[in-house]
DNA sequence: TCACTATTTCGAAGTCTGTCTAAGTAGGTC
DNA sequence: GACCTACTTAGACAGACTTCGAAATAGTGA
C-alpha cells in the first residue's frame, strides 16, 4: 500500500497532447500546469536532476539534503510536490526513503514539446 | 527594434543541459525554473497552444482574448510572462500585435526531457 | 520498551502571483 | 486635430507559495 505515495499522477490522465495540437482543454491545461508548477522551482529542478543523474537511478533523502542549504522539512516538502506531480516516486526501504524518476512522465513532457514541423508558415 | 519585446530570452544562455546530465548549477536551475514558471499556468499554457496551433503560425491578441473569460490586461500580462521567458515573440503590424512561438525555445525544452536511456543504472 | 535517527506533517510569517480597474500609448479614420 | 480601437502599463487586493521550527510518524537496535 502507498502510505507514502500520495501521488496524483496528473500526467497519466491525458496522454500526449502536443503543444502544436488542436486545442488544449481547460482541464487538461490545469493538469499540465500543475506539472510545470512542480518544475517551476530551482530546488525542485535540481532535486529532480540529482535523482535522474544518480548512478543507481535512485537517491535517498539523506543524499538530497546535503547539496542544499535548506532544512530537512523544506526538502521533504519539495519532494512531495514532485511526487504529487507524478514526476518521481518514493519507496521506503528500512530507515531511508529512496526516490526515483518516473520515466514515462518525463518522456511525456518531451513529447509535448516536440514540434512536428516548427511553424510551417 | 524592441519597444514591445522586453524579452530576456532566458533559455538562450545555457543550451541543452539534459535532465539526466551531470549536475544542474544553481544559476542554470534558476533560469530553467523561470521558463517552467511561465508554463505553470493553465491560461498561459492554452495561450501558447493557441499560438502554436494557429494555421499561420501566429495569432493576434484579439484572437487570444476571446477564448478566455478574462480581461484584456490579464491576457496581456500572461503574454508578457511568456515573452519574457523567451517562449514567444510579439510584433506590431498596424493596429494589431501578432505573437508567434520561438521554436528554438520549445525544442530546447524537448531536449531537456529526452532521457537518452531512462535510468542507465 | 526505550532511545535514537530519518522523514513527514503542521502551523505561521513573509513573499510572490493572478486578477481586476483605471490610465497611458500606438495606430487608424474622419 | 479629434476620436476610436487595440494593447500595455500601473496600482491594488485576495489567494497561493516558500520557508522555517516544532511536533508527529516510521524504523532500527539495545
Amino acid at each position: 500500500m502507498s502510505k507514502l505515495l500520495d501521488v496524483e499522477d496528473v500526467t497519466a490522465r491525458e496522454c500526449c497532447a502536443p503543444l502544436n495540437g488542436p486545442a488544449i482543454g481547460e482541464g487538461e491545461a490545469a493538469e499540465l500546469a500543475q506539472v510545470f508548477k512542480a518544475l517551476a522551482d530551482p530546488v525542485r529542478l535540481r532535486l529532480l536532476n540529482l535523482i535522474a543523474a544518480s548512478e543507481s537511478g535512485e537517491a535517498c533523502v539523506c543524499d538530497l539534503t546535503g547539496p542544499f542549504e535548506l532544512s530537512g522539512p523544506t526538502i521533504s516538502h519539495h519532494l512531495k510536490v514532485l511526487r504529487q506531480a507524478g514526476l518521481i516516486t518514493g519507496e521506503r526501504r528500512g530507515t531511508w526513503v529512496y526516490y526515483r524518476v518516473m520515466p514515462d512522465a518525463i518522456t511525456r513532457l518531451s513529447t509535448f514539446f516536440t514540434l512536428p514541423m516548427a511553424a510551417p508558415a
